[in-house]
DNA sequence: GCACCTTTCCAAAACGTTTTGGAAGGCCGA
DNA sequence: TCGGCCTTCCAAAACGTTTTGGAAAGGTGC
């Protein structure tokens, strides 16, 4: 004997109705339910009953249009090929619609429609009123993005940063120049000499500065530079070509980093290929500690660094920066943690 | 000399100051702009450039609340630990996004906050009107969410099915049980007798699904059932144990299928810590394709599908679902594509 | 001169909520 | 008895759009 009390297609109950039903007027009844002090216990009570027994949920579309604010905050998805297989992307929208949930917002992904501009998209969803600010996932060395939401006055905040400018925005970045400074000096103690780097093309800040980090390393010893070569990320064949030509290098590098496991996967591949045993003959060092870099073979060395954790910051921060404005703007670097596993080890004997 | 068109800040224009400054109403603008006849073609052109030139962005909070729509598509992020690393999800979405995207609409990504129900969460997102319908992502065999969503008369599409019902609302799902139907006959061909199943503890469909495909083709050959031991995913030392137990049993089995490449990849994992080789010993398969299945060793053979080309088409479905009322309701099957790797051979000659 | 179209425009209502600016009634102190 | 102060409630405006139901102006046919 189940009392179906709700059927398909029902009509929700409104505001107007469930104050019709109570006698009072449409203000009580909103006042009641947002905990107003200027309405009596006894009312407060028999509206919150009321409220409960109907099943009352307020049409958030009411709200956002009176108060002007969505509780949206927007992402663009990157759907560029060689982002597709991202490791990183669930785990950083998990932390992040967790983060805002917790903080009473909510996220709205957004495509880029072929044919369209990333910038236009970007705009239209804040000045549609969907989003009240946006989330920038990963950032280029002058990303145009920035400036142009600066410039249009849209709140947002970055995953990533840019090299200048900084100070105008908030950002979230992990320090991956540190991490690869730390990197060339831990190499260097262990002898090696002769370095190479696998590098993506793309001007991601990322690649820069961490190259830039292991080349002060080398500097500060009186090194001479790695030998870097640049390859497209997500080209396979690329990345496999490239690792070939470092690897054949005369006379061979003793180690070669790769600024992603993607790219250091790829030389260890190539190694393998070769018959080069890794990290006797050859050290290999990645960054981002991918679920591939543990079951590698051998087993890649590289820097992890907690996304979900990360994007819950920028949870916070967005609200921070939503609720202060202009205040609310602030920069943090988030420390890798070097993960030590098998493909590096100390330069070969015979190495100069 | 740049002219800074929009401010830090700015306010956003209206319609109704769009039609002031055209001297027009805020009737014959909406109009002109949604391109109805009833407006001349010379006040259609003026008000579209002045519209161009202001740089004007309809509210679409305003119109949600006239609509009644907000053409938002709500899905429910998992955020169980062991979903948190689910290789899919970024595809998944990106595909869902992108095929909303087509079509006009928006994905809106809702978390369940601590202590808050599933149930609640999802209808509460239809109700409040922020979502027209909702994806389910994962299903179990009797999920709860696709009689709560039946019953209060939310659209949905689901990924993966229920056993009972599935005439009653829409969802895709991949062919898992005709994929292990065929997986079983073509190791029986290989001339393996004795098998072994790792499988899920909870009660997915999927899990029951290739398990029952797996299971008919031993008993349409005269076989023995396999050996089926469960174990919670995401538990990697519960996943360890289990595997040493089914590679430990007397007389071992020739071959072990996992019901997904995680659970592969324990058996492979433990094969090697016990020196048993792969597949001259024994034979293992896994199905999902995961990018880490690729560089197993031995590389795992599995059964792969294109998750985003999934997610395009349940985005379909739901635009269909939503314009069709109960009439777009439909159900898909797609078929997996078995990806043969070094994993799996024949039978070792001794065994019966 | 009249009835009747067409074309082009617009005022007002509607969507569901929050907020503003009182109003009504009761109580208190003088 | 009266002014002032609480407490409790409410009518109306506001948010930005679309849609409804005309109205005004001009043309046409008789």
């Amino acid at each position: 004997m189940h009392t179906r009390t709700h059927k398909t297609g029902t009509k929700r109950l409104r505001l107007k109705e469930l104050a019709a039903h109570l006698d009072l007027s449409i203000t009580t009844v909103s006042r009641a339910l947002a905990g107003y002090s200027d309405v009596s216990e006894e009312t407060r009570r028999r509206v919150r009953e009321a409220a409960d027994a109907f099943g009352y949920v307020p049409n958030q579309v009411g709200r956002m249009l009176v108060s002007g604010r969505s509780n949206f905050v927007g992402m663009l998805l990157p759907i560029h090929p060689h982002e597709l297989v991202d490791p990183y992307l669930a785990d950083f929208l998990a932390g992040l619609a967790g983060g805002l949930t917790q903080r009473g917002r909510d996220l709205f992904l957004a495509t880029v429609p072929a044919g369209q501009d990333d910038l236009a998209v970007l705009q239209r969803v804040v000045e549609s009123r969907r989003a009240d600010a946006v989330v920038l996932y990963r950032l280029t060395c002058e990303d145009p993005r920035v400036a142009f939401l600066i410039e249009r006055g849209v709140p947002f905040v970055a995953h990533g940063r840019t090299l200048a400018g900084t100070d105008a925005y908030s950002w979230l970045d992990t320090d991956g120049e540190g991490a690869f400074h730390d990197l060339g000096r831990r190499l260097i103690a262990l002898g090696h000499r002769r370095f190479a780097m696998l590098a993506p093309t793309k001007d991601f800040t990322y690649a820069f500065l961490r190259r830039r980090g292991f080349e002060r390393a080398l500097a500060e010893a009186g090194l001479p530079q790695p030998d870097v070569l640049t390859v497209p990320l997500g080209d396979a064949a690329a990345m496999a070509r490239a690792a070939a030509q470092l690897i054949n290098r005369d006379p061979r590098p003793t180690a070669i980093v790769g600024l992603k496991d993607q790219l250091a996967l790829a030389v260890l591949d190539e190694a393998r290929r070769e018959g080069i045993s890794v990290p006797q003959a050859l050290t290999v060092v990645g960054f981002d500690d991918t679920p591939v870099a543990a079951y590698a073979d051998p087993p890649l060395t590289t820097f992890s660094q907690n996304i979900a954790e990360g994007a819950a910051m920028i949870a916070a921060m967005v609200v921070e920066r939503l609720e202060k404005g202009e205040a609310g703007i602030a920069g943090h670097l988030v420390e890798p943690r070097f993960v030590p596993r098998a493909s590096h080890g100390p330069a070969p004997a015979g190495a100069t």
